[in-house]
DNA sequence: ACCCGCTTAAAACAATCGTTCGATGCGTTT
DNA sequence: AAACGCATCGAACGATTGTTTTAAGCGGGT
């Protein structure tokens, strides 16, 4: 009962593709699922179907790997993260403001449909683990790849929560992002604790039960009663 | 610029105590800090000048030192949250129970006043950091010292929130432990997002931020419309 | 003084890690 | 047909992992 998902990329071998596509696709599951020094460049190997010598030849290193993942699927979510953004909008017959940024945010890390072999949401795994672990390169990279974007929806909302002093709207954003990697990172608690009424695989219920939960949070008042003048005064410019 | 608190503990030795208690204190930082993977027996016997065979020997191995953290500090902080869940009460000047619940859950786990060495904040960080990894030990751990403790906070959360359903109900536990365990793994996010503005070493903050943006996603309308009867109807026990 | 337990010390253990090397096969170009 | 570039292969590299082994140190009881 050790690691069933692992044995299975054993068994169910890739479509056929050629070796680089093949890793990038399984070492993404892989080290979503077990971290980045969790799992071995044989085990890697092994799982794809490939020689051991294939990861240091096609991506230089373990860690040139990781980043060639990112620079897949980093552009394309960031993307539709912005594109989702800048389709908000107050109608009468939509959801509220707040709830709409907060889908777009959360939507696009969630989504299955776009590529193969586990989605966006292995890739959402993927940061949330490597968020844990002390590797350098992977700070550098979630930073170098959403900070400008996560700016933006910490922006978008401070305009949806008028309310909220800076310190608070950071906090509450970096609550959301709690929320959604552990979604990710440890299912299996909450599928365990909740005797299977729970399912975190099901990326449609995180969504649908994240966003109220999360919105409604955003609009609790303000308790800083310091800086609610500052949030009057201040956040203009981003 | 990479582990400076590493680099700390090696300069600024433990007070005066003997191996295996320096060696507990050491090795709960360490690993909350870099996981349990991440460290290996010689950093740890180094940073808490001991030799190398001390973790063997008193231990008898790596796991079984992670084992004696948890035998250490599970006890008195399931029995300070549930003692403060005990002492819940709806009065005039009060906070509203749902707040008081949440608080009874997450101070305990962050308050720095009981032990030494980083104190609960320490111990916290690691769980969330070993929920993680891949560790079959630390699973079974957390399990066996925290599920009966969670439910309660469930079951209390339920009765001071009864408009949702089950799933709900987990679902939303499943989010604040998030945001608790978040702001453990993964303090530098927010301080570098917000340019210093939050501090989640901070617990005081941590605590005054969490609690009343959880409580009010938790009085998020139910928005399950079939099961919205099965909360009426069913749940009782427990 | 001797022996005994408990603890610490240094050294070595087998195993596994990421990486590199040289040889081989295959397809295209000259 | 010869020569070349590219991908893959098995094998080995040095380094590091957790653990074990063996010897030495120390304190108190007979």
């Amino acid at each position: 009962m050790g690691h069933p998902i692992e044995d299975r990329t054993l068994l169910v071998a890739e479509p056929a593709s050629d070796t680089k596509t093949r890793l990038l696709g399984v070492a993404e599951r892989l080290f979503a699922e077990q971290g980045f020094d969790g799992v071995s460049v044989r085990q890697l190997t092994a799982a794809a179907g490939v020689n051991l010598a294939a990861v240091n030849y096609h991506f230089g290193s373990k860690e040139g790997l990781l980043a060639a993942i990112f620079e897949q699927r980093c552009r394309p979510m960031n993307e539709e993260r912005l594109r989702r953004l800048s389709d908000c909008a107050e109608h009468a017959h939509r959801p509220p403001m707040l709830e709409q940024i907060i889908a777009a945010f959360i939507a696009p890390a969630l989504a299955s449909s776009a590529d193969r072999g586990g989605g966006r949401a292995a890739f959402t795994r993927l940061r949330a683990t490597l968020s844990v672990e002390h590797n350098e390169l992977a700070r550098r990279l979630i930073a170098r790849h959403f900070d400008a974007t996560s700016q933006r929806f910490v922006a978008a909302l401070g305009r949806a929560v008028p309310h909220l002093s800076r310190a608070e709207l950071y906090w509450r954003f970096h609550f959301l992002l709690g929320a959604l990697y552990y979604s990710m990172i440890n299912p299996s608690r909450i599928a365990y604790l909740s005797d299977g009424i729970c399912d975190p695989a099901d990326v449609e219920a995180v969504l649908t039960q994240m966003v109220p939960f999360i919105a409604t949070g955003f609009r609790a008042p303000s308790l800083d009663r310091s800086s609610r003048g500052r949030a009057r005064r201040g956040r203009r410019g981003e």
